[in-house]
DNA sequence: AATTAATCGAGACGGTACGTCATGTCTTGAT
DNA sequence: ATCAAGACATGACGTACCGTCTCGATTAATT
């Protein structure tokens, strides 16, 4: 996976024109059914390009439905209430796309197949969303609103599965005050009384 | 999948042998390559007569994997407390299982994309898990515990998320106390919060 | 394939370490074993210098199989006898090394399915056999042991046929006294019989 | 490749309908542009069922090519001269048909290319071949037109090269009267050497 | 000396075929 | 009608190879 100091230097624009695609065929046809042949047709790009680049469809469709800027910089709101409101506006924003809403249950079981580190979903991801947290919840702690700062991933576990439930085990409808509005209270309380 | 009125009877001990072959396989190399051939071979049973009783991979290791006393009668313990740990108590029971945790995310992906009636056949799980849940709420209501009664479906996604999170999503290890005791405290809180 | 006029000239020993890379390749793995990239790397040249010399892997091997001594000067041993001999142990050096003899068939079948003129490349080769032919058939006539020169092409199949049919067809091993002994005495009596 | 006893039986038009296919193949496109999955298609068969026949594509080719009555029962001619023009018109329809002289070449390369007891180019069909030919020996000796037995092999050679090397390495039009009259007299002469 | 242009090794690219594997259905003969 | 065994169509996967192309660096002959 180190790129190459020498030889033909890979094309700039593989990488877009197949998260594109990733997704688009998401959206249309679900994951399972989101072919890598068909990736490569749509992007235009020959299946060893892609192979080149990912060691599996798993990582493939990984890498084009996590964005980068799925977990933005933590804003701070003011309070912990609007704090864990916004951390799970984010958690929603990233799981509940189109097509990441389409991805994930096949995602997680292919991942969760191969070994390697890979294996683990978005190492990097969760470790990006558990700073996240982390700051949060010392802010809290900076004004006073805890007294401890909770074990931090006894609280992802909570925001972020609570998130992922809603939307791929139990199959509720987003309300519609948002997904966010309706966890936010309860999972305030349950930081409230860990912190405490 | 109804059952014959004419002609030989089905074979009594199928169903276990199968549900036994589904396990091992399970343990042993992952939903993945728990292939259905396999599954025949190991139970000594050829592949019609497990469609005949199941109409696809995914039912039939649903239907292996789920054990009827997976949610057991709501245990009183006297306190809302000690139910949110009961509850989570019995939700890592049914999910923590050396089977389980490796079937379901395979299972969930093949859930979701057969269409259909199939696709919901958590259902019956959920629906019980959810009234058990109501019971449990409602009977913290009657000791005073709980002004009202909040909303199920967000206790719920709660309850079960945390659970599933922590073993799929962030794969934590199961700490020492045991998972429902390290979530209990903050989902006891979010209850309380709640139900103000 | 028209060299340069102006700009860096051709480098010298590339034709040469092909030529060594690809027959030492053929006789490790065997003509569809003997990758372009495989030629490349063993040579230590880039597979664009191999393309701006040959236009396609069977060029390739090919050329570096065929030594242009394949077909020494035809050799008057004195009489027609010695001569069928003699051409013989030729066409059989030919064929027969160990590289030619893992070339050969991987070589008829893709410069076949090539279309346009390469797929004759053997022409030249075969034009000069036939040549070498027709001057040991006069040489017999004019030293009386044959009244009428036989059809050349006809000549040419049996001689070359019958080599390659005990390496290729048939994959006999080659007989001790030497495969052109083993054939001589048939085909000088063919010849005769032709030129009665 | 044991037929079962036990379950489903192989379907008996596949064999059938897979050999139409590839000859049909063979004719329009010849044999490195007859793929496995048009084959497939052109048969309305399964990959897999062809790859429970024959082990690789070149093995399925050559089942489909050789017919079993390629080599008729040796015609008695009366006269060593007839019989030998008779083997000839054999080797030739065995060899000169459109399906045969497109997938020839390609099918010896890759033949060569597998290890295993295929490898060798159809030894049933040599084999019988070969036997064919003893007996025509014999019975020109029996006739009295052959003092002693040459030696197969080489006769062989001379007999199946030479029409080969005339279709496939010379690439010579088959003559008017046939090529099995073109080739006849010389070879008759060579026997008779032979077995003088 | 500066410019020009074809070459060099390295390696990515599109295309295409291969052979494997899994699912769910179907077909035997026997019970 | 069921059973075990196993063949069937479908269709995706990941690998391999070919011939082309692109990079930055060389290397001569021409300005």
């Amino acid at each position: 996976m180190t790129p190459n100091r020498r030889g033909r230097p890979r094309e700039q624009g593989i990488d877009a024109a197949v998260r594109a695609a990733v997704n688009e065929l998401l959206e249309e046809v679900g994951y399972q059914r989101c072919t890598v042949d068909a990736i490569a047709a749509r992007a235009g790009v020959g299946k060893a390009a892609l192979y080149r680049r990912w060691k599996s469809k798993a990582e493939l469709v990984f890498a084009a439905v996590v964005h980068d800027d799925a977990i933005a910089a933590p804003h701070d709101t003011g309070t912990l209430r609007g704090d864990v409101a916004s951390v799970l506006a984010d958690i929603q924003s990233a799981l509940d796309g189109p097509q990441v809403r389409n991805a994930l249950p096949g995602l997680l079981a292919d991942l969760r197949a191969e070994d390697g580190p890979t294996a683990r979903l978005g190492e990097l991801f969760l470790i990006r969303e558990r700073a996240y947290l982390a700051e949060v919840l010392d802010r809290a702690i900076a004004r006073g609103e805890l007294a401890r700062r909770p074990e931090v991933p006894v609280v992802h576990a909570m925001l972020l599965g609570s998130v992922f439930a809603w939307l791929h085990l139990l199959r509720e409808a987003v309300p519609p005050g948002g997904l966010a509005d309706a966890l936010a209270p309860g999972l305030y309380g349950a930081i409230i009384e860990l912190g405490r």
